[in-house]
DNA sequence: ATGACGGAAGTTTTCCGA
């Protein structure tokens, strides 16, 4: 069983490299982030073909996020668009639980905002929607066990996500600010899965598309799984696919992919 | 200090991302 997540930076453009990427990772259930496409637009007929249902949550231009799980699944049920209670125009969450081998999984995918620089409206809006967040998943959290928060988290967890951490020091993704909040959303209860399995030093889930930020390997981790104590029980792996970065017109991020085994 | 790269909108230039 896999859990992934992928900003992919509009899906018009990545659309097969998608696919070829799940022809080659027929993970159970993927995340997307960044779709920057109408709902119209959604190009569900591509990806059943390719052996995959969707639930997808879009906008014009910016943001849109979904969740695709192969199609020998049931389909998601109690699809949540955003969270309850927070009024935003941005197309930012979807949520949906699954009966998979394993029991019953929720999965909350959600695109974070950027939130610009410090002390920008963007950044104040950032802090809202996290404590919304916070707040909606507290009350997510006492009815599903098995849940998992993933995708483009906009945050680094500490300097061992950031490739410069001085010059980046007090940066958006590296603030104070955001870093309780997302140790905050770690202390409902939750893991941060790719850290469970001692990474590699400098593993990054994001590099700037100039200066050869890739090939230099300057890049930030700012795409994260967090996952429950009974998730945490189960999960034996987690890596990030630096593959599909390599690919000609990539994503800035890279898929970060979970397995996890059966329940004890 | 700035822009660098890439996507979208849409029309020549701007906004936004991270």
């Amino acid at each position: 069983m896999q859990i992934a997540t992928w900003n992919i930076n509009s899906l018009n453009v990545r659309l097969p490299q998608v696919l070829d990427w799940l022809a080659d990772n027929p993970v159970d259930v993927l995340a997307l982030q960044e779709l920057k496409l109408t709902d119209d637009k959604f190009p569900a007929e591509a990806l059943a073909q390719a052996g995959y249902r969707a639930i997808w949550f879009g906008q014009k231009t910016y943001n849109g996020v979904a969740l695709l799980s192969r199609i020998d699944h049931p389909a998601g049920t109690e699809v949540v668009k955003n969270i309850p209670g927070f009024d935003d125009e941005q197309a930012r969450v979807v949520s949906a639980s699954y009966a998979l081998p394993g029991g019953p999984l929720r999965v909350v995918g959600a695109y974070f905002p950027n939130g610009q620089a410090p002390g920008s409206d963007k950044f104040a809006y950032k802090m809202r929607w996290l404590d919304a967040l916070r707040g909606w998943l507290r009350d997510e959290l006492t009815r599903h066990p098995q849940l998992v928060l993933l995708g483009d988290f906009n945050i680094t967890f500490d300097d061992a996500d950031v490739w410069d951490a001085e010059a980046l020091h007090e940066t958006i993704h590296c603030t104070s600010a955001e870093r309780e909040q997302l140790q905050a959303l770690v202390g409902l209860g939750l893991h941060d899965a790719l850290r469970l399995f001692e990474p590699p030093p400098k593993s990054y889930s994001w590099w700037d598309y100039r200066d050869l930020a890739f090939r230099r390997n300057r890049g930030l981790r700012i795409d994260h799984l967090l996952i429950t104590d009974a998730l945490k029980q189960r999960a034996s792996a987690c890596h990030i696919d630096r593959a599909p970065r390599k690919n000609e017109r990539p994503s800035d991020h890279a898929p970060v992919v979970l397995t996890l085994g059966a329940p004890q």
